[in-house]
DNA sequence: AAAGCGGGGAC
DNA sequence: GTCCCAGCTTT
């Protein structure tokens, strides 16, 4: 966080309290660059202003505006997911995290992010940025794609966040994540934890986050 | 537990 | 080519 306060990209929806919005900019850039998702976030925005005006759109319309994001089952959900709250829900999002987690379309990450954004609430996010700040820091080496793996990190994870600003914590380590602490060439010249840092000290930089899963094979030529 | 889903940038 | 990105759903 103290880097954080001294690193600070400004984004549209860094310090956004509106859960429409937080949901919005949440689902958009699920496995999704910030620099690729930033413009679809404000199209939707200014096409739909309101939870309801998206509710309201015809499908084809919401599909149209997603071309060329990918994982097009995103937009669908996000869809589904509005007329739902804008037809069931009374218009007004839920603002627990069970509640967060139930809509289609939002996991474990997503419902944290929008926990701690939209209502403050202490919810750690884990996404790829944390799996490789912690791993690294605390020289995790179980696969960040076991199952196994993903509840001690979620609950590591959990242990760390500051309770009195959890919505500060999130964005802090996932900037951190994004920006320093990178998957390649990570900032450690600069870095204001690396003589705590596990993977700094054992030259375990490279090599972790670990990861099980056999790299996909290319389509065989026929 | 593993597969499926995508476009795009960095190396 | 390979890896990874503010992951989730289905099998």
């Amino acid at each position: 966080m103290e880097w954080f306060s001294q690193n600070h990209r400004p984004l549209p929806w860094k310090g956004e309290k509106n859960p429409y919005y937080v949901w919005l900019s949440e689902i958009i850039l699920q496995q999704t660059r910030v620099e690729q998702g930033l413009p679809y976030f404000e199209k939707f925005k200014s096409t739909y202003p309101t939870v309801a005006g998206l509710a309201n759109a015809p499908e084809d319309e919401v599909m149209k505006l997603w071309e060329g994001l990918g994982y097009y089952s995103r937009a669908r959900n996000l869809h589904f997911t509005a007329k739902y709250i804008s037809k069931e829900l009374g218009g007004v999002f839920p603002s627990d995290f069970e509640g967060i987690l139930k809509l289609k379309g939002v996991g474990p990450y997503t419902a944290a992010a929008i926990a701690s954004f939209a209502f403050d609430l202490p919810h750690a996010v884990v996404d790829g940025n944390v799996y490789r700040v912690l791993s690294r820091f605390f020289g995790i080496e179980k696969a960040i794609d076991s199952t196994e793996g993903k509840k001690e990190f979620s609950k590591l994870a959990q242990t760390l966040i500051d309770t009195k600003q959890p919505a500060n914590y999130n964005q802090a380590i996932m900037d951190f994540g994004a920006t320093h602490c990178k998957p390649s060439s990570p900032n450690c010249g600069k870095c204001l934890m690396s003589l705590n840092c596990f993977a700094f000290k054992n030259s375990k930089i490279e090599s972790l986050p670990f990861k099980s899963k056999k790299k996909k094979k290319t389509r065989p030529i026929l």
